[in-house]
DNA sequence: ACCTATCCTTGGATCGATTCAAGAATTTGC
DNA sequence: GCAAATTCTTGAATCGATCCAAGGATAGGT
């Protein structure tokens, strides 16, 4: 009866030891109720019949809670690992998850079938949502699990999601006035994407109409700052990237291939900021002399590149924690709660060079 | 009856319905085998009642596959985004989990007590265990489960475990022969930890003793090349650190207190090494003008550090996507695969200064 | 009409454990 | 020595689904 693998259960076991299952289970869930003799006998057998222990599949489907939060993204797994954004957000999340003992499963797929499969059928608690670009499928999809959710970042539209997220308008405008003070007049903008998989240089009325309600919110937040200091707005050089080095360094030959090249560049993430500062390096184009660059997010990496990067801080620990926090206690109520973002001025920024 | 909450189950809808349970479950796991109109029914029922889709608690059961692997490590898990190896390899590993579609569970636990909860009760097809520390009860618990299984690092004594791991010898020997074809001769040595939270001096003959193989290997990789040398070995002082700034700073405080300050120093790994280059440059020693540094593990940060690191990389993409194929597969054959090291040499070593 | 083939639907068995009310065995009290 | 109290043990019910053999209904052929 040994067919490739033997599937030893735990009534296997109660019966080679001649007790019934019941009292097997107590043996490895509640020993202190089982008479000494007893439980050394069953012990002795589920190891000498190679018993693993109680399965935690069945335990699970009885006891009903995994205690392990799901963390969800559109993009490819390693997301958790590569982008610095990600990274920051799930060392607060997971710090958060060791102070209460839970476990992190992370959910994505490559290709969107997958991706609904993958949430439908998750182990988890609840949902913690990467929608950094946005996917109201992705949320509905968690949504649809009924189970505790939250999404980080506000993009949607729908006030009854759940959601943390920063104030995307006015994070924008901080950057945007910032370098607008130091004197800057000629801007370009680096964004993240607005449409599905979309990059190259787009127009204003095009990133109204993004998909995505961050990436529609940063550039609201700089255009209106700017055009409150009397900058023509619709001069201004949007350029969508999918916040990687090659859109970006795309992005940056586009824009100073032109006759009026920018001395601010006011970008919608600091790995996108990064990125430009490379590529300026590489042209020789000095920083903060010649252009000034703002970044947004306010990752570590900013804090070390050359120079370091002026930006927008989001409070990434604090959403981690929060989002956490919201999983766990679940209080029902779906609130949505708007963070406050920060400027910090490094050395990627400075008074506009003098006109040549 | 409405408890808190109402958990709506297949069979409630099936009867509200007017289905058996079996239909209904046909309806959401074989849609094309139940005719329309009562397709149709069912899941408008299920709309109505508030159903979320079929558990997957309950399908797991009967499925047998979580399809998901487990990534267990004693470090909190905030590791696994703070550390630079980890990174990198849960990059590997989520790549390779990705291409086939497998979810990543993160298993960690501050105390010991709950990480043999969380081995014991993760739901996961198999362990991908990081034994950086070489810690074996992580490794006897993850094998308890009797699930696939597989550790990164050779560091058990125990044959019969599945590993994949480098030639720590070999590859500590590059390292140690490198600076001593450079022209060093004397020597200091950073260790990771050779006992539970130790750090600090320690003698050979203590880290002889190291509850873990790994370190123990490194260390006999350097001053066994070193000796080849006609290094007296027994002069090399060796620090044993945590892996973490303080340690390392500690550490160097302590070695470049005595009188015969070293030319060389030997890192076992990239994190310690960078954090070597830190407490250097604040000490005005040049790199590698006074002082060559070595460090171990190959991760990209040491491309960028300032001097670039030289180290001993290892094939980390290689071994994450190894160790998933070798969860996934399964082929029972408990391989110890021994991947092979490569010495990067970059800026952080070069010739030994001519004696003052 | 009757028989057969096709297509759905049914209900029971199963996955692997936990829980609990009730019963058996042992000990204690008098 | 018998009833009561105590302590374990038992077996049935449950968790939430999937699977499968068997049966029912419908349609088509003659």
């Amino acid at each position: 009866m040994d067919r490739s693998t033997r599937p030893v259960r735990l009534a296997d076991v109660a019966k080679a030891a001649g007790v019934s299952h019941g009292t097997a289970s107590n043996v490895f869930s509640h020993p202190e109720i089982v008479r000494e003799e007893v439980r050394e006998r069953v012990k002795a057998t589920a190891e000498a019949m190679g018993y693993a222990g109680p399965d935690p599949k069945g335990r699970l489907l009885r006891a009903g809670k995994v205690n392990a939060i799901g963390v969800a993204t559109n993009e490819p797994l390693s997301y958790f690992f590569d982008d610095p954004f990600a990274r920051v957000m799930m060392a607060s999340i997971s710090q958060a998850c060791d102070a209460t003992g839970a476990g992190i499963s992370l959910v994505s797929a490559a290709n969107s079938e997958h991706l609904a499969w993958n949430i439908q059928s998750a182990l988890v608690d609840g949902f913690i949502v990467f929608c950094i670009e946005g996917d109201s499928r992705l949320v509905e999809l968690a949504r649809e699990r009924k189970l505790p959710f939250v999404a980080l970042d506000l993009d949607s539209e729908n006030q009854s999601v759940a959601a943390i997220g920063v104030d995307n308008i006015a994070g924008a405008g901080l950057a945007a006035r910032h370098l607008a003070e130091l004197g800057h007049r000629r801007f370009a903008v680096l964004t993240l994407p607005c449409a599905e998989d979309g990059h190259g240089p787009i127009t204003q009325a095009q990133a109204e109409t993004s998909l995505y309600a961050g990436t529609r919110d940063r550039l609201r937040g700089y255009l209106g700052e700017l055009s409150r200091f009397g900058i023509e707005v619709s001069q201004v050089p949007i350029y969508e990237t999918v916040n990687d080095e090659e859109s970006v360094w795309a992005g940056l030959d586009h824009i100073f291939a032109g006759a009026e090249k920018p001395t601010a560049i006011l970008a919608m993430s600091d790995k996108m900021a990064l990125h430009a500062l490379d590529w300026l390096r590489r042209h020789d184009i000095a920083v903060p002399g010649d252009v000034s660059v703002v970044g947004f997010d306010g990752v570590p990496e900013g804090a070390t590149s050359k120079p370091p990067l002026t930006t927008v801080a989001q409070p990434i620990a604090e959403m981690g924690h929060r989002a956490v926090k919201a999983i766990l206690e679940n209080d029902g109520a779906s609130s949505r709660q708007l963070m406050p973002v920060d400027l910090v001025v490094r050395a990627s920024s400075g008074p506009c060079p003098v006109k040549s």
